[in-house]
DNA sequence: CGAGTCGCCTTGACACTGTCAAGTGCCCTC
DNA sequence: GAGGGCACTTGACAGTGTCAAGGCGACTCG
C-alpha cells in the first residue's frame, strides 16, 4: 500500500561537481528487470513493474529502450554476458582441451539452472535480425564454446559440426531441465557430461 | 470493420432431433487458438481473440478452460497429439531400427519446422505438475521416441540414456532452428540426422 | 403440460499492461 | 540570464485476463 509515494526525483547525488553523478537509470532498469525475471519468470518482466522498482514513472523506460522489446533485448544482452562469464569462469585455469570442454558445458548447464528465466529470455528471440548489441553478446558467448571445441576438431573437418553437436545437446538438455515437467526423465548432469565426452573424438 | 456483428448464437444446427447437435465450442476454441498461434506466435494467442474468432463473447472461453493457462494447456495437449502423429507418420512402414530412428527424428524436426509456435507452446510449460490430459499426451509422444530407441539399446544398458541423448539433441536442434537468429549457424537437417546416426551404437 | 433446475453463454466491470502525446523541470551552454 | 535540449512525468487510450451477475434455452420431473 502507500501508493501515494510519488515517483520522486531522487537523484543519487547531484554533487556540486556534477560530474557523472546522474543516476544511471538504464542500468537500474536492467537490474530491476533481471530481478523481476528471477521472481516471476518470463512474464513477470513488465515495463511498469520495472519502472516502479526503479522508483520512476511508468513511462520512463520508454526513453531508454524501444518499448518492452527493447528492454528485453537489453536484458538479454546482459544475460549473454553473464552466460559467457559462467562458461569461462568454469573453465578458468584448465588447459587440457577435453577438460575445458567438460567444464564449459558444466558452466553452461549451471547458468541455465541458476538463472532459468534469464536463460529462457536470451533464447526466446524469434526475429532473425537481432539488435547489434544482442548479436554481439550472443556471438561472444558462442565464441567461448567454439574456441573450446577447436582443439578437438579432427584435421580437415568442418569445425561447425562438432560445435553444433555440442551446442544442440547442451541447449536441449538445458531447456528440458528448465521445463521441470521433464526434468525427472533426464539423467543427472554428471551423466549428461558423459554424453559430451563421447561426442568429442578421442 | 463491421464490429457491430453481434456474437450471435449461431448454433450450428438445432435440428429437430436435437441430438448431439450443439456446437462443440471447446474444440472450436482450440482450433481458433492454433490458428492464432500460427499467425501471431506464442503471444498472438489471446483469450479474447480466440473468442472473437469463434464468434462468442469475450468471456465464453472461461467456461471451457481454466483461464488462459487452461486454454494453453488444452492446445498443448492437441499439439502433442499432432507431434506424435508427425513422428509415427514419418516412420510408417519402416522396420529397420536405425531407419526408424532416423525417420522419427526427421518427423520430429519437420513438425517443429512446420508448426513452430505450436512446438514452442508445448515445451513452454514450467510447472512440474502438468494437467493430466497434457501429461498423457506428452507421455504418448515420448513413448514413440522411446520405443524407437529400444531396439538400439545395448543389452544391460539403461535405455533412458540413449533416449535422453537423442531427445536432447533433437530438442536443442529444433529450438535453435526455431529462433531463427541462430539457424544459419546450424548444419542442414540431413547433416543433423547424421549426428543421430552416430549416437546409436552400431 | 407447466414449473423448476441446471449449464452455457452474455454483459458489464475492474485492474493491469504497453504505448503514445503533451507537458514539466532541470542542466548546460552560450 | 536567456535559450535549448534532455530526462522524466502526467494523462490518456486500447487491449488483455478475470470476476460477478444475469439471461436464456433445454432438460427433467411432477
Amino acid at each position: 500500500m502507500t501508493p501515494s509515494q510519488p515517483p520522486g526525483n531522487t537523484r543519487e547525488k547531484t554533487s556540486p561537481t556534477g560530474q557523472a553523478s546522474r543516476r544511471d537509470l538504464r542500468h537500474e532498469l536492467i537490474d530491476a528487470g533481471i530481478a523481476l525475471l528471477e521472481e516471476g519468470g518470463l512474464q513477470g518482466l513488465t515495463l511498469r513493474k520495472c519502472a516502479a522498482r526503479a522508483n520512476v514513472s511508468h513511462a520512463a523506460p520508454a526513453h531508454h529502450f524501444a518499448g518492452l522489446d527493447g528492454l528485453r533485448t537489453a536484458i538479454a544482452a546482459e544475460g549473454f554476458r553473464r552466460f559467457r562469464a559462467a562458461m569461462t569462469g568454469a573453465a578458468a585455469g584448465l588447459d587440457a582441451p577435453r577438460e575445458r570442454l567438460r567444464a564449459i558445458c558444466g558452466g553452461y548447464l549451471a547458468f541455465a539452472r541458476a538463472e532459468p528465466a534469464l536463460y529462457d529470455l536470451i533464447f526466446s528471440f524469434r526475429d532473425p535480425d537481432m539488435a547489434p548489441e544482442l548479436a554481439g553478446a550472443a556471438g561472444a558467448a558462442y565464441a567461448v564454446l567454439a574456441d573450446c571445441c577447436a582443439p578437438l576438431v579432427r584435421p580437415g573437418e568442418d569445425p561447425t559440426l562438432l560445435e553444433a553437436q555440442i551446442w544442440t545437446t547442451c541447449h536441449g538438455y538445458a531447456m528440458l531441465t528448465l521445463s521441470r515437467c521433464y526434468a525427472d526423465d533426464l539423467p543427472a548432469p554428471e551423466v549428461f557430461l558423459g554424453f559430451i565426452d563421447r561426442l568429442a573424438p578421442s
